[in-house]
DNA sequence: TTTAGGG
DNA sequence: CCCTAAA
């Protein structure tokens, strides 16, 4: 969650559901992780991730705490506090290294809200910042301080005590991480516990945040010492008393950022090294996985969603045939359903605001929380905060596990790309920023059931999204900014779609408390998988097309992903040939507009290294070559192409252009492209 | 934006 | 196919 707007005047923090389990699955995990390490994400989206988790563990000790007395929250709520100072710059290391001091407050709250008689209220607050003052990952600091009400079994009740701790961790030059933290306990405490968000930036110079506090002992009551696991690469999953939070795959296969860390001169661009980076990555884990698909078959096969737009030429010849959209809303509210969860499936979540939001806006309920004597303060919490209509697009042959990394790079290009929070009340939205809460009405009981929050991308390029939900209304594209141009989708689709059971995200579809990797991502579409028709497709067109925005130079937004390799058929070589063969080499563009105008997918870069590469094949064995076979014949042609345009540069003959067929030749020769 | 080449 | 320096 991305919360970058503060919110004035005695509203102590937004309060937002536990931020999913740092990703569970493997690749969401991974994704997170990469754009941690690519600083793509925003320091708030780290620390609103440290802090859901916390959450989430007090929720969890909370649960297993009051266990005995079958206690279990049924719901929780964390609270972003933005007393952050650079909380929203993107988390480069490179900043990071440059002295540069994120922190943010979250409270965490578990309620038990049905379950009888006990009062609510295990809530934890703490303060997490991540400051390094030094540069490069030699020396990272971080702090974690919290304070807990804890369930006090003994009582029956929630004591008030106040527990505090704080510990600092550094990375020293040297490479290790010195705990060196101090405890500090507020009078009275007689349990502890404790946290430590340690950069564990080692030698291999990869970023590690993990958060391990937890300890709990409220059983004994004891003091208990931190205890210093060892960090298994099993991050984000509980263990014994003490959770993990970091970032870092399960097949420790992360990326280094070793060449960040040693050579920090070495910047060419870091974002540049970072992009490609992750494209590479993507792009080898795209072969792992790609469907073994027959020429036919691939070149079918578009992926390439994210370069579409970035493609001058765009015609919408095939894609109106293969590819499909795939609209889908509502797919990262509640990722990690915690524990159980009461009401707590996304359906609570929509429940479908005031009238004239065609109940599609409401990107969040609120719900007046039990307010406590603080009356001055407006409180309240918001079950689920929906991250904007994504149009996704992707051709039909596409594989399902493709379709997951689509929509895990759309969501991360989101976050990634930062986001408002667009504040509606009554379905209305409130643009201005600068009102109080009392002064816009927010303060009202009544209203605060009508209020609601939705993420909004904050640049425009950047927004895969659009909140397409009520064509006629404007979109809630709060943001009186640039609100993006991005031409809202026919509502027929969205309609159709919109009560898709396989769109929503039932709370109890998310658990797997276990190793299971399923992530949002996983279970959404294995739920989706078996019913296909859950998906909407629509022919795209043109002007679909430009819907599908996917965030193009946006900073830090996007892993673009590799283009679905489609080998050129036999008839594409033929026109190939044939059209150098009349203009030349060094003229791709006319060759594209010539031969390939239709093709989109087809660029005049892809032309010319295919002719490169039919020259190289022509050149080789028969045996040597693969793929599907070139007739000889063709590749005769080519050589002889080759052999003459490149003796008589294309160029220098410009005005070539003469009919087809009418290479001219002066010197006659052997080469001679034959032109018939 | 295109080309031309290296990766 | 990707990435880019050059043009």
């Amino acid at each position: 969650m991305v919360l970058k707007k503060r919110v004035d005047h005695g509203f102590d923090g937004l309060r937002v559901p536990v931020i999913p389990k740092a990703p569970r699955s493997a690749r969401r995990r991974i994704a997170f992780k990469k754009a941690v390490e690519d600083g793509q994400v925003c320091a708030i989206e780290l620390l609103a991730s440290l802090a859901g988790q916390l959450l989430q563990e007090s929720e969890g000790s909370a649960s297993s705490n009051a266990s005995e007395g079958n206690h279990h929250p049924p719901f929780s709520q964390g609270v972003i506090e933005q007393d952050i100072q650079d909380g929203v710059k993107p988390l480069k290391k490179e900043e990071i290294h440059q002295g540069s001091c994120v922190e943010s407050t979250f409270k965490t709250e578990v309620a038990s809200q049905n379950s009888s008689q006990k009062p609510l209220s295990h809530t934890k607050t703490g303060h997490v910042s991540v400051n390094n003052s030094s540069d490069c990952c030699e020396k990272v600091e971080a702090d974690v301080k919290s304070e807990i009400f804890e369930w006090d079994n003994k009582f029956g009740n929630y004591s008030n005590r106040l527990v505090e701790t704080r510990e600092n961790f550094r990375k020293s030059s040297d490479g290790k991480i010195k705990n060196g933290f101090k405890r500090e306990q507020e009078a009275g405490s007689s349990c502890i516990r404790g946290s430590n968000l340690a950069d564990k930036c080692s030698l291999e110079g990869h970023l590690e945040l993990y958060v391990s506090p937890a300890l709990i002992d409220s059983k004994s009551n004891k003091k208990s010492p931190f205890h210093r696991k060892s960090f298994p690469s099993a991050s984000f999953s509980r263990n014994g008393n003490g959770i993990k939070l970091g970032f870092r795959d399960d097949d420790e296969n992360f990326l280094r950022c070793k060449k960040f860390c040693t050579k920090p001169k070495a910047f060419r661009s870091p974002r540049r090294i970072a992009h490609r980076r992750i494209r590479n990555l993507m792009s080898s884990k795209y072969w792992k996985t790609a469907p073994k698909l027959k020429d036919s078959e691939l070149s079918r096969s578009d992926l390439g969603v994210p370069r579409y737009h970035k493609r001058k030429t765009c015609y919408g010849f095939e894609r109106s045939q293969h590819n499909a959209i795939v609209k889908k809303r509502k797919f990262v509210d509640r990722v990690s359903g915690v524990t159980s969860d009461g009401g707590f499936s996304s359906e609570s979540v929509s429940n479908s605001p005031q009238k004239g939001m065609d109940g599609d806006k409401p990107s969040s309920s609120a719900k007046l929380h039990v307010p406590k004597a603080k009356d001055s303060h407006v409180k309240f919490s918001i079950k689920s905060i929906r991250i904007p209509e994504l149009y996704i697009e992707v051709p039909e042959t596409s594989t399902v596990g493709s379709l997951k990394r689509t929509i895990v790079e759309a969501v991360m290009a989101i976050l990634g790309g930062g986001a408002h929070v667009g504040v509606l009340l009554q379905g209305k939205k409130v643009r201005d920023d600068n009102r109080t809460l009392v002064q816009t009405g927010i303060s009202c009981n009544e209203n605060l059931d009508t209020l609601s929050f939705m993420l909004e991308p904050t640049s425009l390029q950047a927004s895969p999204t659009v909140c397409v939900g009520d064509p006629s209304s404007q979109c809630e594209t709060s943001q009186p900014t640039r609100s993006t141009e991005i031409p809202v989708l026919d509502s027929g689709i969205t309609d159709t779609l919109h009560d898709s059971p396989l769109l929503t995200y039932p709370g109890n579809l998310i658990e797997s408390n276990h190793e299971s990797t399923s992530s949002l991502a996983d279970t959404t579409l294995d739920k989706l998988t078996p019913d296909s028709r859950a998906i909407v497709v629509v022919p795209a067109t043109t002007e679909t097309l430009a819907v599908v925005p996917v965030s193009q130079k946006t900073k830090r937004s996007e892993f673009v992903q590799r283009r679905t390799r489609r080998p050129f058929s036999v008839t594409e070589v033929e026109a190939l040939v044939h059209a150098v063969e009349e203009l030349g080499t060094g003229r791709w563009r006319d060759v594209k507009l010539r031969a390939f105008e239709n093709a989109d997918h087809r660029t005049y870069v892809d032309l010319k290294d295919k002719w490169k590469t039919l020259v190289h094949t022509a050149t080789i064995s028969p045996q040597q070559r693969r793929g599907e076979p070139v007739p000889q014949e063709l590749l005769d042609r080519v050589l002889a192409a080759h052999a003459f345009w490149s003796q008589h540069q294309a160029k220098q003959h410009g005005k070539h252009q003469a009919g087809p067929g009418t290479l001219k030749i002066t010197e006659a020769s052997a080469e001679r492209p034959c032109v018939c």
